[in-house]
DNA sequence: TGTACATCAGTGAACGCGCGTTCACTGATGTAC
DNA sequence: TGTACATCAGTGAACGCGCGTTCACTGATGTAC
């Protein structure tokens, strides 16, 4: 067990935590359980951290970071040439794999209903993370061509910080009810999809032909 | 201790459940902890339930349907006549009072960081209390005159169905970040509060001098 | 190059603690005769 | 109306259990001389 393989352990540990944290929220997973899964003993754990709390806070922010490169993905390559990034990214956010699939999606919206009750440190990391992607998302708005007319929407910012909410809102909701309800679940992300999309439409068109108020 | 005292007491078991479980979250809240604050020694709880899951579930059929109740004010009295109850529910929703204020706020949004980790019978009556919110909702919608043209965003289920993801969305990531970064807090909720009551503008000036796509 | 020793990532048993739940018991309520 | 008894909401100690954390110990890694 070289220090370089103690590394690799100690990488194992962290993608173990992420994982079993989506899925089942920080507190109901218990570090005998977390250290099994990483395939280690549990009196490990100590060696490579200082406390639970303490690989709390770096589960959210290499989540977090790691959540926020998979999302320079959008920006860099979408599919279809006539297709914007924004687009894409809105249709992966609102898709029923991404509601379902809870350990490679979006952070925050993984650890949101955590948040409130975890640490200064890991909370730290969370709202940081938030606040990267808002600025992502405005960056995806601006080279989509979708920013509504100044004045009308408020500023670049302004809207990525309402999109986020409405699709964050979505997802949630309908991971909220996709046991109890599936059906209603579905019916959540579907509206949403079509909503955002509407309005980026909109948007775009109005853009192209703006108009003014009174 | 009368039958009657009895299930005065059970009510005040339920009430201080509420309350609790709004603040910490279901699972981090133990039965010694809640009976103590109803008033009691932790072993008559079982003399009320059969099991903590099965006041869990209770505590969120009664927790909704209160909720909703407070809801329907909004319906009945806009304290200005040129305001709509819709434009006053707005603006409660995503008012930092609510936002700090989880014991007495929106059912939906204070449970659904829980609802996917909670039994069958407590996230069937989330799902159904959701789904009559959006309900109450579509019914302000109506009255307020905001609902868009036809086509234009989908049927009036559609859009309060929408409209409750964006103010959740706002809601929840508002409050996942106060702690941490409370001027960020302010400005996912002020912003979406902007958005949301520009967007309802623009839908009864858009009804009132509607314009055809092509 | 070979020997001696500090380092440290492992193991797995043990710790105190609080959890949900059960239990024997108490005493007032409310019913039967 | 009075007495006898079933009911049941309380009490508080105790249960087994899993939690986060600590501990003594092991043995390979890597450094010093």
């Amino acid at each position: 067990m070289s220090r370089e393989q103690a590394a690799e352990n100690r990488r194992a540990i962290v993608a173990a935590a992420t994982l079993l944290f989506r899925e089942r929220g920080v507190e109901a997973v218990g570090l005998s359980e977390l250290m099994k899964h990483a395939g280690f003993t549990q009196g490990g754990f100590y060696n490579h951290f200082k406390s639970k709390a303490d690989l709390v806070a770096e589960v959210l922010a290499s989540a977090i970071a790691e959540g926020n490169t998979e999302f320079t993905k959008f920006v860099r390559g979408p599919v279809d040439e006539s297709t914007t990034a924004l687009r894409c990214y809105v249709d992966w956010y609102l898709s029923q794999a991404h509601r379902d699939n809870i350990d490679h999606g979006c952070p925050v919206a993984g650890f949101v209903g955590d948040a409130p009750r975890l640490g200064a440190a890991a909370q730290s990391h969370f709202a940081g993370g938030l606040d990267d992607q808002i600025t992502i998302l405005a960056g995806l708005i601006a080279e989509s061509g979708s920013l509504a007319a100044q004045g009308e929407r408020g500023t670049l910012r302004e809207q990525a910080i309402n999109l986020h909410c409405e699709m964050l809102g979505a997802l949630i909701l309908s991971r909220s009810v996709a046991q109890a309800a599936p059906t209603f679940s579905n019916e959540i992300l579907e509206n949403a999809r079509r909503d955002v999309l509407a309005s980026l439409d909109e948007r775009a068109s109005q853009r192209s032909k703006p108009r003014k108020k009174p």
